[in-house]
DNA sequence: AAGGCTATCTTTAGTTT
DNA sequence: TAAACTAAAGATAGCCT
């Protein structure tokens, strides 16, 4: 409450806090905020992907192993089913375009189309639920607000 | 060349580009520059995960298959040791703490080991990479460059 | 047509509540 | 303690070569 946050109104170059900050990407950091740091970011990467998904119509799973060893999943349609599908690698995927003859394309596709469309209301709703949040903030640009 | 990128150094309010534009998150955008964002946010993704796996010392293992169906895979320590390790769920991964008495463990974590530190020079290499890139920009912002 | 650029959008580190 | 906040860092859409 010293150095920063001085009543943070003040006209001078007193910031509310410092923002975020600039770390380097190496080693485990301070064990006590790895935690939030790992959810967070773990949270920012199901996010791209999911966005990715979306964007381009493609197959994602995602695993992450926790330092303790706790397991995350995404997946898109579903995790199991794209670990399937890799796992499943045959001899007819030659020139990247592999599932020519199994039978798991077929459903595989119509479980995509389903809960893409699920996704991409997902999407929706969140994207009006930022637009809300945000509106404060945009106000501050558009319209002098008086202090 | 007309609207944007009017000789650059205009004192007008003319920006060189219009910088990056806010999107939907939803439906294949146009056929053409999917290619492109696809492989733009999966780079994204895949150096996302890789800072999760440096800065919190987790494992991450990662399968995207494009709209054509071509997988891309990412993988700390591994791809396939990943899977192997989440489909080899075994009883003793109650509070998410597994690994208790199965013999890949160890192993698991003398590769990570290794591997952590061929990325965190990686890490340290690339973001060199970027300062000395960005030098140029930041030059601006410090001297006032001459036009 | 793959890679570079840049302004802007999005993520998140540090902080406060 | 987890959730909210702020502003700087980082990702990237559209454009150019």
């Amino acid at each position: 409450m010293a150095s920063l946050n001085q009543t943070r109104s003040s006209n001078t170059t007193t910031k509310a806090t410092r923002g975020r900050q600039k770390i380097q990407i190496k080693k485990p950091e301070n064990e006590s905020s790895r935690q939030v740091t790992f959810a967070k970011r773990r949270n920012g990467l199901f996010n791209k992907a999911s966005e990715l998904c979306i964007l381009c119509g493609c197959n994602i799973g995602i695993i992450v192993f926790s330092p303790k060893g706790k397991p995350f999943c995404f997946g898109h349609p579903d995790i199991d089913m794209i670990l399937e599908r890799y796992l499943n690698k045959n001899p007819n995927h030659d020139d990247g375009l592999m599932m020519s003859g199994d039978d798991i394309a077929p459903c595989l596709e119509e479980f995509n189309k389903e809960s893409r469309e699920t996704l991409e209301k997902l999407e929706e709703e969140k994207s009006e639920a930022k637009r809300s949040k945000r509106k404060r903030r945009e106000k501050n640009e558009g319209t002098v607000l008086v202090g």
